[in-house]
DNA sequence: ATCCTACGATGGACAGAGTACAAGTCAAGA
DNA sequence: TCTTGACTTGTACTCTGTCCATCGTAGGAT
């Protein structure tokens, strides 16, 4: 975590008390907070910080690869830290959790070149639905 | 088309202008709208339609599962027929082009049950990420 | 230790996408 | 043709996110 911050400064962050919050808080596994959710709980560390601040701190986050951007129900974006190690997400249709998963097999290879269309591609996002043990009957 | 018209009086749908013009705009491969673009289109078919109206119509033929929401830019959800006929898509990262890819293999069957922690998985959604040939350097 | 200054934070206004709702309209069955 | 409940309309509203002018401060320079 303190790693975070070191690799940010490494990279001429200035950090600042909001920035150390905003990353404070993403922290941990499973992790997919919106961009208000982060506010709320950075609100509870630093109560003035700003809501145009945690979305800046963010973008930047998603810019350096830090933290990636994941929309899986067409409203508020969510943020989910672990940028740096690649995995999809297993989503509950009935109440939003969000589950990091690792499948086996590479989808990007799945993709034949005649249905590229002369793209090149580079990056794979995969989402997966269902239900959840606890939304389950 | 009138087939997609047929499918839906059939499940008791009152068919108006409205949910007709909406209908045909929503006609064709790669066709990926926005629903303010459907409302643009409609509007030339139907003058007074509301915006109301065709979010309402979206909103339900997404629900028949006719027509599947694609949200792949973070920014307005866009709206693709052919929701009976399974595909995956493949965005500009620069332009946002989006075309229906079909790829070999079922990123379905590739995530293992250790993987699923008790979801009843259903459903599976990829978005490769490139750069179209238009784009390229 | 103090000063400087460019980078970052603030908050309020704004914009885009989508939803809610009360009132009016009309498709389709009797 | 009549009736009725489903559909449409327009407006107001919410939610998410961006912009921008102004103020504050982290951290290098002295």
């Amino acid at each position: 975590m303190s790693d975070l911050l070191e690799r940010l400064r490494g990279r001429g962050w200035r950090l600042t008390s909001q920035r150390r919050v905003v990353a404070e808080v993403l922290n941990g596994d499973h992790v997919h907070l919106t961009a208000d959710e982060v506010h709320a709980l950075a609100t509870r560390r630093l109560p003035e910080i700003s809501r145009a601040t945690v979305y800046n701190t963010l973008g930047e986050l998603v810019t350096l690869g830090e933290v990636t951007e994941v929309s899986t129900d067409g409203r508020a974006k969510r943020y989910d830290p672990n940028g740096h190690r690649p995995h999809h997400h297993l989503v509950c249709s009935r109440c939003g959790t969000i589950r990091d998963v690792r499948p086996g097999g590479d989808p990007l290879a799945d993709l034949p070149t005649a249905e590229r269309f002369g793209f090149t591609v580079s990056d794979v996002e995969v989402t997966y639905r269902g239900v959840c043990p606890a939304c389950a009957d």
